[in-house]
RNA sequence: GCGGGCGUGGUGGAAUUGGUAGACACGCCAGACUUAGGAUCUGGUGACGAAAGUCGUGGGGGUUCAAGUCCCUUCGCCCGCACCA
């Protein structure tokens, strides 16, 4: 009898059976349940930071099975973007041949997993029949008033003549040109996500299964804030200029006036100003990202020009162009209350500008001062709060019509224009004549060509000889396509609803996605936990909106996974090394082409650049899938970072063998006797492993429900080690092994189903056994009669005792106090407390 | 800079949410067995101590009969910041 198992064979046979068994494909019946993991971006293979996201959705979806729902559990690939042309770029490949080469490797290594997918829903986002419903999705934002045309900033790369991503821009120098990047307009589009602010953060709140800390990163970014419009007057103009503030009860001490060098007041200013188009030209020498922005040194440029103090007469505030003050947020400029706030008074120690106090806070506080207090220096709000004083104020601007209140968000709208080639073409026409006029809906979709070159810079759908050039859908007359493409954000923010319905002629068929949506149970890194979601988010009501459907939110439950780490290796140059060129030899790591000693580094998230990447597929080729997900699920809890190790995949091998034999030999011991009778009496021992069995199913239940599969792992082998230990002598002893080992081989097929499926056919059985019902606990086997009760005196932990759970205070004071560890520590001093806990603690207070 | 997290033995992590810190493993140590293996089995393993015991959840302070868990403060690391996905 073999005592390993044959990972190798019996994996292969259990896919290509259940495959052909069609066993995972989703039916619309009965109660439903959608489980979704972030699709892929296919970048080449299969890496672990995938395998984990996927393998956690597969135990649920398994888990969910089991418990009697139609499972919906697809998968596709994100597979437009960057990279792709990176990979043109660099290597000559067309971007479309590298996507569908990666996708095809990928798909393999995915499917050697035997995770639970009903492939015949898989989607690739770069396929016409995919994004041309996203042209329609867009043409009918149109239509709503959600898309629109402004200009914005790009970052551009003078030297290239190109636009960068943020990504691309590193230090304020383009990538490869390593020249100074510029900010520079241009005409895109936008999608009014901002229509929808409220909405977003009113139904966050409901999502009571999503993590808090992504309902709160969400809430600060859509950052809602209650505040004021004010008016300032110009003096030497009559212009007037919109200030909003969060903090208009700091009016009296506000020293200046600062205003963002893209606001266009600045910008009109300049034209006049050689001066202050510097000073914007130095502002704008660097990339759009906001990290960029907001850590530049505050710089400002005096205008010269003053405003009016609204209720100071023959007050004035100077007019400064200031860098820190953003045109996306709020009104584009802000009035400066140094003793009030860190920014402002930072610049007006640079400036040289007023400091005066205006809120006094219980002690002597260091400015600048952003607690709560009452007002002084005020005029009229003297002594009152905060709360207080910006109530007045609101009520007193409004009075002399010089502002009133003001919601303001933090979000802004989403640019979904790229300056690129590989995404979805936006199916719009400029026409000299018409202007901008949407394609018509029989003329989609709007496909990409195939014949680009990536020679020279720029979007090479820009530069193609003819496919930009067409005839205006509405006046015949030449005109041109839009050559930007969309963000890729936008393929991923309706994958979901595509799912349900994925070779209809609609984007999605209403009646299928109402059956499936919303998603149940969404599973994927923790980096997304903004951008991506949010955009979903809108997604959905936005597509509600336009009449797709009757959902507002598309993600039920969510769980936000850790990433997957590793040690990092350096040899004696300095240089990094991949795992795999790293051996141990007498308990120092060396580099096995030449035996020198490697430097160690920490653990960090596999990446490419640091070479602490293990190829999936090199782990599956080893150890099988089984070997590799029980890994992944032992180790850690789901949310928390993942540290890959070969003594980890080594350690969880064994186990996966010491289950094998576990089963096997105990076959023998399953013979000769009636297993379809239940007993009518067991023996201790069958009892103790029935109690055992049946709190573990109880365990085990509850560890998958709530994700803690490291647990799950753990109580599995718990109850294994014990059956290790069991020689059943009598019949009822029998019974309870079978008992034992089939619920066992039950419970580790959602974590293990090759290995289950093969010991279930060990056990005698021709059924799947990822067909069967998930084992239930039976209540009576769970009652627990005895409790070790923690002693504790004064606090400290003293000793235990072995009691009934169910003792009252009085009785288990009589039981506690006669023991003589108590006597003795107690001798004749009075009881000042005694704490019961029942079936948990005492605590003697003297 | 702004927003959100994390920190427990040599290591990964447990700890019915304030009630016996270290479950379950990895590693290590000792032993057994053997067709000498990437095998299996048995025992030990937080630190200090001969023991009684004392100390222990990044550091400091606090609340409580009782703190890994709650509060304040501090340090370190990680994620996101709107054109990577």
């Amino acid at each position: 009898m073999s005592t390993r198992y044959n990972f190798r064979e019996n994996e292969e046979k259990w896919q290509a059976a259940w495959k052909q068994a069609s066993v995972y494909k989703a039916k619309e019946k009965g109660s439903k349940y959608y489980v979704l993991e972030m699709f892929p971006y296919p970048s080449g293979r299969l890496h672990m930071g995938h395998v984990r996201n996927y393998i956690i959705g597969d135990v649920f979806a398994r888990f969910k099975r089991a418990l009697g729902y139609s499972v919906l559990h697809p998968m596709g690939w994100d597979a437009f973007g960057l990279p792709a042309e990176n990979a043109a770029i660099q290597h000559g490949v067309h971007p479309k041949t590298w996507t569908l080469q990666n996708i095809q490797l990928m798909r393999e290594e995915l499917q050697s997993l035997g995770i639970s997918y009903d492939w015949t829903r898989e989607i690739l986002t770069c396929a016409p029949d995919y994004y041309s419903h996203e042209q329609k999705i867009f043409l009918d934002f149109l239509k709503q008033g959600i898309a629109y045309r402004k200009e914005s900033f790009v970052n551009w790369d003078p030297v290239e003549g190109t636009v960068l991503a943020n990504e691309q821009v590193i230090d304020g120098k383009g990538w490869r040109s390593g020249s100074p990047i510029e900010r520079r307009k241009l005409f895109q589009w936008f999608l009014r996500i901002t229509d929808f602010s409220q909405d977003l953060l009113d139904d966050l709140e409901p999502l009571n299964h999503w993590p808090e800390q992504v309902k709160t990163m969400q809430i600060n970014w859509i950052g809602r804030s209650e505040g004021a419009r004010i008016l300032f007057s110009l003096i030497e103009t009559n212009q007037v200029l919109e200030v909003f503030t969060t903090r208009p009860d700091t009016i009296f001490g506000a020293s200046f006036l600062g205003i963002s060098p893209d606001h266009p007041f600045v910008e009109n200013l300049a034209k006049k100003d050689p001066a202050l188009q510097t000073f914007i030209t130095e502002c704008r020498a660097r990339g759009t990202s906001q990290k960029e922005i907001e850590t530049a040194e505050k710089k400002g440029f005096n205008t010269n020009f003053t405003v009016q103090h609204p209720f100071l007469k023959n007050h004035t505030l100077p007019l400064y162009v200031a860098n820190f003050v953003l045109m996306d947020y709020g009104t584009g400029v802000i009035f400066g209350c140094p003793a009030h706030d860190e920014r402002d008074y930072d610049f007006a120690v640079k400036y040289q500008l007023t400091i005066l106090p205006v809120i006094k806070g219980s002690n002597d506080e260091p400015s600048p001062y952003e607690g709560d207090g009452v007002l002084i220096n005020s005029s009229f709000l003297n002594g009152l709060t905060v709360e207080q004083a910006k109530k007045e104020v609101i009520h007193r601007l409004v009075s002399k019509k010089l502002g009133k209140p003001e919601v303001s968000y933090k979000l802004r709208d989403w640019g979904i224009s790229r300056q690129r080639y590989w995404g979805c073409p936006i199916p719009i026409i400029h026409c000299p004549t018409c202007g901008i006029v949407p394609v018509p809906d029989q003329q989609l979709p709007v496909k990409l060509p195939e014949d680009v070159v990536f020679d020279q810079p720029g979007n090479p759908l820009d530069l193609h000889p003819t496919w930009k050039y067409v005839a205006c859908p509405t006046c015949g007359q030449a005109a041109e396509r839009e050559t930007d493409t969309f963000d890729t954000f936008f393929e991923s923010s309706w994958y979901f609803a595509r799912f349900c319905s994925p070779h209809d002629s609609a984007p999605f068929n209403k009646e299928m996605a109402e059956f499936w949506m919303p998603v149940d149970q969404y599973i994927g890194g923790i980096e997304h936990a903004i951008l991506h979601l949010l955009y979903s988010r809108f997604f959905t009501k936005a597509l509600k909106k336009c009449g797709y459907w009757d959902l507002s939110e598309p993600f039920q439950n969510l769980l936000t996974q850790g990433m997957v780490c590793h040690e990092t290796y350096r040899d004696q140059a300095g240089v990094w090394i991949y795992p795999h060129e790293v051996e141990k030899r007498e308990g120092r790591f060396v580099k096995i082409s030449d035996g020198s000693f490697v430097k160690i580094g920490r653990s960090e998230k596999m990446s490419k650049s640091k070479c602490n990447v293990v190829p999936a597929a090199k782990i599956i080729e080893a150890y099988g899938a089984d070997t590799a997900r029980l890994f992944m699920l032992s180790d850690s809890p789901p949310e928390r970072d993942f540290e890959w190790s070969e003594a980890g995949i080594e350690g969880n091998w064994r186990y996966l063998n010491k289950v094998w034999r576990l089963i096997v030999s105990h076959l023998i011991n399953l013979q000769n006797i009636d297993l379809s009778k239940v007993p009518l009496t067991f023996t201790e021992k069958a009892l103790e492993t029935r109690k055992h069995t049946h709190k573990t199913i109880a365990h085990v239940t509850q560890c998958i429900e709530r994700f803690h599969y490291n647990r799950y792992i753990a109580y599995l082998r718990e109850f294994s080690n014990h059956l290790e230990e069991f020689s059943p002598s009598e019949s009822s002893e029998k019974w309870a092994l079978y008992e034992a080992l089939h619920t066992f081989v039950l419970l580790i097929s959602p974590a293990l189903p090759h290995l289950a499926e093969s010991l279930w056919e060990k056990l005698g059985h021709s059924s799947f056994v990822i067909n069967q019902a998930w084992p239930k606990a039976d209540p009576y086997l769970l009652i627990e009669e005895k409790a070790m009760l923690a002693i504790q005196i004064n606090g400290k932990m003293r000793g235990t005792l072995e009691t009934s759970p169910h003792l009252t205070e009085d009785e288990a004071k009589e039981l506690v106090l006669e023991l003589p560890f108590v006597k003795a520590q107690i001798q004749d001093k009075a009881l000042i407390k005694f704490i019961y806990v029942p079936g948990r603690v005492v605590n003697v207070v003297f």
